[in-house]
Order: C-alpha cells, then structure tokens, then sequence
DNA sequence: TTCTTTCATGTTAGCGCTAACATGCAGCGA
DNA sequence: TCGCTGCATGTTAGCGCTAACATGAAAGAA
C-alpha cells in the first residue's frame, strides 16, 4: 500500500510494474519503452539506458497478454499430441520446441489421449489463446475439429502420417509403406505366419493395412491382428496368443519388446542373428532401448524430432512445399 | 471484402468474429454473448439460445487473450523441465495436464534443456505470458531465477526435489535419502565395490552424495562416480572403466538399461537372482522396460505422473501443506 | 397500492500494450 | 535563408473482452 514498497531492492508491490510505471520513472513516453523491449535500434543509446535501468529497478516484465492483443500476434504455437508420456510424440514436441523458443514462440501443449471428443475440445481450447499455427499429431478425428481446423486461418501442420487431403501442411511418414516394407522383408526372410500387435489408432491402422496387404500380395495367410489396449505393454500379447506364427510386426518398440520379454519368457528367443530367431519381431520407433536389449531389436526408425523440427518450420513458412515426407527406415538388427 | 462471405455455411471471413458481432447477429449486447459464454445460468433461456445459434452461425471461438487481459486471469500454467524426450518429466507433463486441462487451464511448456542461462530466459518468457502457476522441475539454477520467481506473486511448485529453502510450493522426493537406501540395500547385499552412474544435475548429485556418504558410514570405499553425457547411454560406463566394482547405482533406469547391455556384452549378466550376479546393477525411475528385459532390472520407483498432478493440486489451492513428499520404492527384482 | 427483492440485461470504463500517425529538431544543400 | 531529409520521441485510438455498476421489469411482501 504504502509507496516505500515501491521503492528498488524493496521486492515487488502487489501488482506487477506495467510499461506506463517504467515509462514514468526512467522520464519517457510508454511507447519508448515497448520500443527499448521490441526495437531496441530505434531509440537512442542514452534514453534506452535510462529506460533498462527503470525497468531493472522496478522488475519489470512485459505483460505478452496485453501485447498479443494490441498486436494480434500472440507469438505462441498450439500442440495437440495423443499423449507425452512414455511416447515417441515426446521427441516431436522437443524437436519443435528447440526450434520454436529461440524465436520466441512458446508452445500450448495439450493432449488428446486418442479421445476424439477430447480431442475437439482440446482444439478449441487451443484456438480460443489464438495461436499462431497449429501443430498435431494425426489428423483431426471428427469433422467438427477439422472445420475448427480450417476456418481458423492459421498455418496447421498434421505430423507422423501423410494423409491424403491434409488441411494445410504435413511432416510425416507413409504408415502404409512402413507395414509394406516390414511384410516384404519377412516374406523375404522365409516367414510363413506373419502377425500384428499394436493399438488400433489411425496412424498404427494404416500400418496393419500395408502388412496385411503386402503379406497377402505375397500369397501369405492373412496376418493375425491382436489389437492390445494402450495401457498392455506387449508382452500380453503372449506367444500363446499366436500359435504358428513365426513373425511379428509391433505398431511400436515398446509393444516389440515387450512382446520380445514374452518370448523370452517362453524360451522361443535366441542370442543369434535374426535367421536363428524362431519368431521374428519388428518394431517401429527405434527407442534407444531397442539397441540395448538381447537380441537387439529390429524396426522401422522414425525421426521424431526431425519431424517436430520440420513441422516447426512449416508454421514458420506459408509458402514452399507443404507436405514433406521424412521417410523411415528399416534397420535390421537381430530380432527379425 | 462483400458480405456475402459472411453468410452462415460460407465459412469465415478473413478476420475471426468477436464477441460484439455475435452480439449484433443476436441483437443482445456484448455482455449478454460474455454471459452465455461463462456464466449461461445467469442468461435466460430464449436469449442463451439465439446468442448460441449465432455463436454457431458465426464459428464464434471466444478470444481468451483479451479475456485473459480484461480479467487479469490467464487460466494457463508454466511449465518449464529440463527436457521432454525420453525422460520420466513426460510422466509429470502428462499427470499435470490431466489434472489442470479439465479445468480449463492450458499449459505452456518450455524446456531449459539443463542450461542455467536458457532457464533463466525461458522463466522470464513463462511469466510474461502471465500464468497463474509454475510448476518446474527442480528449483531454479541462478539467483536470478529464483528473484524472477519469488517477485512473481503466483502459486510457484518446484517438484522432483526437496528443497531445503522452497520459492513456495514442492511437491518431489528425497534424492539423497533414494541414494542412502540403494547402498545400504547393496551393502546388506554384501557388495564391497560399489559404483555411481549418471549426470550431474542437481538431482543426480544428491543422490549420489546420499550414495556416498551411505557407503562410508558402512565402511567400504568410496564409491567410483562416473559421469555420463546426457547424450551417453549407460553402456559406454562398460565394465572395463570400472574394474573391480561389484555393484552400480544408475542415476536413471536408461543408464542402468545401458549399463547392463555393456556387462551383457562383457559376460557379466546371469539370468538368475539378484544374489548370482557378479555385477548388481539398481536404476531409478521404474520404467516399464526394466520389466521387460532380463534379468529384471531392480530399481528405485519414483510416481513422475503422481508428482504431475500433485503439483497440479498445488497450484490450485493456495492454503494447506505445501512441502509433499511422495516418497519412493526401492524395487527388487533380478538386476540386484 | 407501494415498496422491496429478484432476475435479466445493459452501460461504462479500462485491462496493458502497440500501430499508425504526428511532432520537433538537427544537419545540410541550394 | 529556406525547405528537405532523417532521426528520436510523442499522441491517439483501439485490440476484444470483463468488472462493476446501472437499469428496468416482473414478482412478491406489506
């Protein structure tokens, strides 16, 4: 209450010191000090000294509410992920992250938890702190959250897929060709009983799709699908559950080598190279994990950072090319 | 430009419709749309009715930045962690954000990426986006840090930890006590040489000091400390650099995963219990992969997602005990 | 009937900042 | 001397919304 409080060094007052408050004590207009903020050239070298040190002596800290409002740029990104927890999406968010904060941008993060209803509240939510672009996993399950999408005039990028009519951007993978490219090399390394285990999320759908068709194409037996809930870690998919097979095709690392501690388990796993395996597995994600197990993991790598950092600069550019295919990769090692 | 783009169906028009024109469309004022928007029982029915119907038509989204400035309330919460790839602080983001997303607050996330000054920055960045609430991992690394949170007069959590001289709020566990329990388990164990993985964050170093000091009182060496890049996994800390040792503490579960694939390689790993094997290997962290892999990889249980919505509770209520410990588990399982 | 209360809605001012447009002054060529 | 230019700074209005305080009508109390 009393001004001593005011005084520097003393610790703040009750409410933050604004722009007009610096304004005053270092004898200047308040746009001179929204100008030593964000234009520091315009101004010259002796009026913004005394400006800094007002605002060092009061502890001021631009209020980017207010400045997001009177410019209409709110310099931040919304992120819509299914979830950040145990999750390669972790990586797309640090990857988007390390590009966007040096620039300034701040990053609205909020998870969907595969809930489509979630899902559109959680985009509307995003929208109404009017964001600058919006970056999301998949895309939008519902019509309503891809009008959202669409009428809100922002750069949208949909990552970790490549879907056929993206509402603007897309930094992802071919999820099809990823199950192609498994199947086809097991076909190739003479498996005969091929099986699926993951989640029945689009992105790890369109997999089963691509190794259920190549499998076929290949005059397989259809594959097996066992679809385990999110919270299974994949050993539940016991090799009791698929009798015959000699093959596997995990929607993730974490299902592969959980899957894998099954085998183990059961004694159906070798120390050898992949041909030794009595049941093959491939994962997709290549967690460092993979690498350091018995045996090691075989699986289709994904870069998910570099997906993150690429969609960070798609927010960043309007024009250019709007759909980039990072690819994947096989990456033999010896489960399979 | 013409109004016929404004019709109902036709989409947006370049600018996104406030509440006043929501408000002209439903011939109420303004604070009638604000109304239905917040508090809809104060509104009676007819009128909530065609001010929704115009909501609808118009594909109004409430703008929150100018809400958040009239009503000095933001409804969003900093978060700032050292990282967000491959780290338990996922678990945290995510318990956190189920608690506060319901409630409608958002999440602004930042990473300090274990860098003093980029967390200093990264702080300043949070607070002037005005958030009701910090919560962060660890405590801040300068003094500067802990000034720009002290001054900021909102809930502040610091979590992971138990800091002797809290900002406000903690929510964590004791790092040096997890330490101390790990080396009195390994010398009931009856191991001699004992060893340290891991980095040298704060965190880290106290549960080694607990590790140490622990190791001493009982009258063995002092242990080895290794520490490792973040980058590294645990495997390069092979056996060979740590000739004699018969049992690592590993600062985190991906270091111990790590760790145990370099022994693997060496020889070193029996598939029997804890007491077989010439190297007892403990992690901290409880990931689901110590399950997975074999031998089991013994491990202090830390709840990152119970520390999440902790601190998430912490910031919404302002009275009651602000210093909660979670505590942790020392898991036994075959690893040591 | 008249006063009071309750409910539904409106009016006014302002949150803290920035865009856009002044203003004033020094330096300079003609 | 007079513009003219460029630089440093200021003035004004308003971003889209909400808090706080009216207002007016209907419903009950006396």
């Amino acid at each position: 209450m009393s001004s001593e409080l005011t005084e520097p060094g003393t610790g703040p007052t009750g409410a933050a010191p604004t722009l007009s408050e610096v304004a005053k004590r270092a004898g200047v207009s308040s746009i001179t000090v929204s100008r030593v903020v964000r234009m520091p050239d315009l101004v010259a070298p002796e009026t913004r000294a005394r400006v800094e040190q007002a605002m060092r002596d009061l502890g001021y800290i631009p209020n980017l509410v207010a400045g997001a409002l009177a410019s209409a740029r709110t310099n931040s990104v919304g992120v819509l992920v299914p979830t950040i927890a145990n999750s390669i999406f972790a990586d797309t968010v640090q990857g988007l992250s390390d590009k966007l904060e040096p620039l300034g941008f701040s990053v609205i993060l909020a998870q969907s938890r595969y809930d489509a209803a979630r899902e559109d509240r959680m985009l509307a939510a995003l929208l109404s702190r009017r964001p600058e672009a919006i970056i999301m996993v998949g895309s939008p399950a519902t019509e309503d959250g891809s009008r959202l999408l669409r009428n809100a005039r922002i750069p949208i990028v949909e990552t970790w897929d490549l879907p056929a009519n993206p509402i603007d951007a897309v930094a992802g993978f071919d999820n099809y060709k990823a199950g192609v490219a498994v199947a086809k090399h097991l076909v190739a390394q003479g498996r005969k009983q091929l099986a699926f285990i993951g989640g029945d999320d689009p992105r790890g759908t369109r997999r089963w799709f691509g190794f259920r068709d190549e499998a076929l194409a290949r005059g397989l037996a259809e594959p097996r699908r066992l679809i385990l809930d999110r919270k299974d870690s994949g050993s539940v998919a016991a090799h009791a559950r698929l009798p015959g097979v000699d093959a596997v095709f995990a929607a993730n690392d974490a299902h592969a080598i959980g899957f894998m501690s099954g085998l183990r388990k059961a004694g159906v796993l070798r120390d050898g190279p992949a041909s030794a395996q009595p049941v093959a597995v491939i994962g997709l994600g290549d967690l460092e994990m993979g690498q350091l197990i018995s045996p090691t993991l075989s699986t289709i790598s994904v870069h998910g950072d570099a997906i993150g950092r690429t969609a960070a600069t798609l927010t960043l550019e309007r024009g250019g090319e709007r759909r980039i295919d990072l690819g994947f990769e096989l990456v033999l090692r010896d489960s399979g």
